[in-house]
DNA sequence: CATATAGTTAACGTATCTGTTAACATTCTC
DNA sequence: GAGAATGTTAACAGATACGTTAACTATATG
């Protein structure tokens, strides 16, 4: 069942997810790894500020720096595999739990009392 | 292309599924549609907290008010069909791209070039 | 060594979010 | 109509998020 995987993670997952420059980033980054200079100027934001918000992402376990280039100095981010696991998990269950509610209302909406009720 | 969708309700939406009792809620509403205080005991918190969560789930279009019931006291909830569209397609999205990368490392990676080099 | 470059962290002010207590509005019940 | 039941909103206090300026680390370059 795995009913409850980190709910904290997921949590952080959707938080960080709820920021649309953030979101911008994040497509950036799955285009491809980026250097956080790169990033700062698509998203038109102050080094600092992107810091920040990448520190959110990597946090929610969304980026990870990845290996250092022949410049020391720069770091390169890049989205982390199966970083959308967890949300996608939930939004699976939610969009099974939907589906099981539409039949039950469908079940009792055909149902012969019901119907018999309703020609009454 | 459909590039952006309404960015606001997006992050409203992811907002609001950043806080674990709220996707709780979610969850309960999903099983079948339920009055606030229905709720309130589930989640085990006061009538108005939960009253704020509720507005925030309603504002970021994941729930809404059902019809009246006999009681015109209570007000049933129920989650808003369609609600989690955006989100799916945002994610959708970001699968596809994430796909797309993985795909465009691989030719790179069996480059004829690429092959030649590493076997020097 | 001096300076520039790339990026992060610290400190601060502001804004938003959250829960609690108190006050309100509606509707049911006697 | 008096009072209980069901919810919501208002006002307050504490925590958290965000951007900016300033200070800091580490590496590159002259």
């Amino acid at each position: 069942m795995e009913q409850h995987p980190p709910a904290l993670q997921l949590s952080a997952a959707f938080a960080a997810l709820s920021d649309a420059s953030r979101r911008e980033m994040i497509r950036m980054l799955l285009h491809k790894p980026r250097r956080a200079g790169e990033l700062a100027e698509c998203v038109d934001m102050s080094p600092q500020a992107l810091s920040r918000h990448l520190r959110v992402l990597r946090r929610a376990g969304l980026v990870a720096e990845q290996g250092i280039e022949r410049d020391a100095r720069v770091r390169i981010y890049s989205v982390q595999p199966n970083a959308f696991e967890p949300v996608q998990q939930w939004m699976a269950q939610v969009e099974d739990l939907w589906r099981r509610q539409l039949h039950a209302f469908k079940a009792f909406a055909e149902s012969p009392r019901r119907t018999a009720k309703l020609k009454a």
